[in-house]
DNA sequence: ATGACTGTACCGTCTGGTCGGTATAGTAAT
DNA sequence: ATTACTATACCGACCAGACGGTACAGTCAT
């Protein structure tokens, strides 16, 4: 198998046993069987369990910055258009994007913080170019922080709204990114009947 | 020294550990050490490290529900007077709050997500009290989740906005709330020129 | 003396990491 | 075609230390 396929492998892996048993079972063994290989073949691809939560961070951030400038782009209005695009990529309609997700952050604070730091400088540039998007600057901020606790919300199982509810948050933020289109983009609650329960997904564990 | 005393400043011992070396390096023997004690003085107190990381979750609880109530007191005007309360608990003006934080919910996550599910039915019945708050219930729902993202950026280290952003953002939030006061309290954008760069705003409530 | 509390030695288990070895594929000289 | 050699990918036994937890012997105010 090829090098760069087996590496997704592992952290995938390494991102399902996060999800599915907490940071606090993410171990070098675990991570090779969910595998299905050797904690010997773990090590030939990360040389440490450090590097492997390394990798796991950059994937979650390059992840979220594709997802990020395809949202970027698909945006033809100027205006608020990265708050707009940061508020897609964080908190999706659909709820918690069911990819990477925030796993490598989790692990990343549960065993060195430091780990965190690039996600961390991205963000203080994200911070930035929000600034520079031609909204009110506290209307923008309060958009991404939102997005920010939905995401969390969804991450924790924290009564996250969904469905309808869900749906008029999002649109009220979208209105408050600028987006003109976002009023009418969801019709008043009395047209919308009852959508689909949204994939109830209590974990018990 | 009395019981109580002692566990607090064991829970103490423990949050501090948390906050500074992060989750995993949450041990028993670590906390002995912070606490100025042995591990066998830490397990006459709590008999085991789960006992020790719900004792976490549960003074976290117990100091947000005291704040959260304090700020409901305190303010007359019954119209969105619990959302702000929440909003005042959550992300006070001083930055993250000195005490408790959030590390009973982070320990839980980290060993075993189950146990944060007190803070789980606390926290959907105060989503139920916030759809009973007389605001439009996006709006609310907006300013708790920002305040949510806003908490997070201070625990995890994420470009939270201090000082004279923050406050911008908080009454903005206040008046997204139907604080009356706050609309006042920040004049609106075109009186705003160019402002004095954060001038160390010192927190006055 | 009693009971509340603390210190210390220890146990079995788990964890990250090392290390010697194996299997396979490719290459190239004969 | 055979042989010899090399590089890559992987395996799994093993180790030292850390971990949660137990047992028990103090200590000290009442």
């Amino acid at each position: 198998m090829s090098r760069p396929a087996r590496r997704d492998q592992l952290l995938a892996a390494a991102e399902r046993i996060v999800r599915r048993d907490g940071v606090g079972h993410l171990t070098l063994d675990a991570v090779a069987v969910e595998a299905g290989t050797s904690k010997g073949g773990l090590l030939y691809h990360f040389i440490s369990r450090e590097a492997l939560v390394t990798a796991m961070v950059e994937r979650h951030l390059a992840d979220f910055s594709a997802t990020l400038e395809a949202a970027m782009a698909a945006d033809p209005e100027p205006r608020g258009r990265w708050t707009r695009a940061y508020l897609h990529a964080t908190a999706p309609l659909g709820g918690p994007s069911d990819s990477a997700a925030a796993t490598g952050l989790l692990a990343a604070m549960a065993s060195n913080p430091v780990l965190a730091d690039p996600l961390r400088e991205r963000y203080a540039g994200w911070r930035q170019q929000m600034a520079r998007d031609g909204l009110p600057e506290a209307d923008a901020m309060i958009v991404a922080l939102a997005a920010d606790g939905l995401w969390m919300a969804d991450l924790l199982g924290f009564a996250a709204p969904t469905g309808d509810q869900r749906g008029q948050i999002l649109a009220r933020l979208m209105e408050l990114a600028g987006s003109p289109a976002a009023a009418a983009a969801v019709p008043p609650p009395e047209t919308r009947r009852a959508e689909a329960p949204a994939a109830d997904r209590r974990h018990s564990s």
